[in-house]
DNA sequence: TAATTTCTGATTTACGTACATCAAGAATTC
DNA sequence: GAATTCTTGATGTACGTAAATCAGAAATTA
């Protein structure tokens, strides 16, 4: 049997009630007891039960979740992970308050971060939009020693405790590798496709692009489709229809469907090299038709779990392993696509049976 | 809060005994208590704490994991992870007994196979070795009564009750299309190095990889280099040798050190796309140092972590929700490599250093 | 030495569930 | 109607830890 907090006493020559000052740093022991103790927990290898130590604590962390609305595929995905989260309860005693925002709406956010404030909970993890106003509100709710994690897109290292989401330039990086190898040519005419330049990650991700190929294509100046399905369609049709030299379209943004309605009613070969961000379901059929050669994703689970853990963690003053919680980019081609209910890119579901951590 | 078993026993109108005979479906509750007392879960929402009820039951799960020995980096880092479980039972209470048998020895898996069931474990998981006497012991395995799931490399569907490793026909398939993109011609030549064709997932990447290419590619018959460090070196500067004209190599097995060695030695341009299996030390700085384009990777830690959760869900008599335990095929660029600390790619730690193969 | 203050022990209750026991009521059988 | 089964209630203990209380013992100060 494992040893218990019983058997540290016994080993120290102590009482139970001294082991529980010294396990839970309470004050009123004798430096030199504390030794003992200390000793006969390294000794015996007690390693504390959180199981039954948070069920006696009866602790729950009340976390707020602050999320844009709109009909972003991954956003959705996001959300349902977050109501996946909150729907089991019973692993971690997290209870989570979930804020739909407007998208795009810096002043919303704030205001959502302030609302947010005054129900004091445990920690906050928002999408955030990087704007002076969200900066400002990030400032208050740090002020209010609430911990603060932004999730998927950053702010400034200086207003948040964590970020939970993928090195953005990296990935950029990532794609540019993968597009130059694809197109397998040099001086090949790439076009990028964005959402907005406002927004933090896309500009990360095109410098990255733009810093793994620069040296051997010649990428166009950047579409902006605002992520709209329809203005981004005609952005990409009109391209192509421009540019016949093509070979290659890069889309960092989340304009995918857009981009997908376009290369499908084109009429002649599509770009040698497509490569989109965000493994969705629409992105998933375009991989299966070979409309789309490879999908960049970053996995929306693993970041609201990650999110989760780090404010725990910070919620009990254990500083995080930022190592552990590094979220990957995931390449997916069609060839090692991950079952349809596994990932993300996943039709949806009926309710929300629990998921196998990772 | 959330509700507990007292406030179903109020809802239901009924006793916390007549409400623990439901829940536990002990007999002795007749069928209308029974359902009234249902309805009430259902009114409201009544989850179970499971660490509330695994602490009552103090129900530990022991298990077994037989791995190879030898030096073969991805198996230590396999190692490695399961160690880490076996330090931290708090969380989960299983009991890991590890065993490491000599590596490529049917014999002494199926002699493993048989002393383990003689512990009687509630689960086992081994690293098959594709051979008869394996197959024998894995049935006597399950004709005991024990869970049995096969780890990385698997047996037949019909001796194990779960395969916890990746599709290896899809990772063959994947590595065919990245090849067929990377090397960017028709009819190219590509090589292929394998350990040896009499283990199952080496075939099975072996036919993928040709069932991706060959309508578009020349594939050269099968080297096989026993994961041989030495020997795979000669082989392949041999290879290179002769064929000036190879574009590509795809290492499917854990002969990468042998590779990599005759990739440096060699003194003209290497071919164009190099795809191997698994991060390791030795992969990882392949790709840094531009001696490898791409590395399609298994998470040693998800299969580990999933084979446990399986295990579990089996000796509770549950069955395991199959899609859930799905593993990735992770492919890596240099641009997209994990943090070292983070995955199984690290530098070698202090504990267990291992050096040699792969 | 007396009066404090600081430390430690002993004990109890609690968290939410599992599980066993005993008694008593209800329903069934003969 | 008596004997038997089936069903339910009441109660207590246990799991491993947290947290509080109160009573002494030890160390410190006056």
């Amino acid at each position: 049997m494992r040893p218990t907090v019983h058997d540290i006493a016994a080993e120290a020559g102590v009482s139970l009630a001294t082991v529980d000052r010294v396990l839970n740093r309470r004050p009123g022991v004798k430096a030199a007891t504390r030794m003992r103790v200390e000793a006969a927990i390294a000794a015996i290898g007690f390693v504390r039960d959180m199981a039954a130590a948070n069920l006696a604590k009866s602790r729950v962390y009340p976390f707020t979740f602050i999320l844009p609305a709109g009909d972003n595929s991954f956003m959705r995905g996001l959300e349902r992970h977050v109501r996946d989260a909150m729907a089991r309860p019973s692993a971690d005693r997290v209870a989570i308050s979930l804020v739909i925002v407007p998208p795009f709406d810096g002043a919303a956010v704030a205001r959502a971060l302030d609302a947010a404030i005054s129900n004091e909970p445990a920690g906050i993890a928002v999408v955030a939009v990087d704007a002076p106003d969200v900066v400002d509100a990030a400032r208050r709710v740090q002020a209010s020693g609430i911990p603060l994690v932004t999730l998927v897109s950053d702010l400034g290292p200086s207003c948040r405790d964590h970020f939970a989401g993928i090195d953005n330039h990296a990935a950029g990086r990532t794609a540019g590798s993968l597009m130059r190898r694809f197109v397998g040519q040099e001086s090949a005419t790439i076009a990028v496709l964005a959402g907005s330049m406002l927004v933090r990650d896309h500009r990360d991700r095109l410098d990255g692009f733009r810093a793994a190929l620069s040296d051997s294509c010649r990428v166009l100046p950047v579409l902006e489709g605002q992520d709209d399905p329809a203005a981004t369609e005609r952005l990409i049709a009109d391209l192509l229809a421009r540019h016949p030299d093509i070979v290659g379209i890069y889309s960092l943004g989340a304009g995918n469907r857009g981009l997908i309605a376009a290369l499908q009613r084109h009429d002649r070969p599509r770009p040698r090299a497509v490569i989109a961000h965000e493994l969705t379901p629409h992105t998933r059929a375009a991989l299966e038709g070979d409309l789309i050669d490879a999908v960049l994703n970053q996995d929306a689970g693993h970041e609201v779990r990650s999110a989760i853990r780090v404010l725990k963690a910070k919620a009990d003053g254990i500083p995080a392993v930022e190592a552990q919680e590094r979220i990957r980019i995931d390449i997916f081609l069609k060839d090692n696509l991950p079952f349809a209910d596994d990932a993300d890119g996943m039709s949806p579901r009926p309710s929300s049976a629990p998921r196998g951590a990772n």
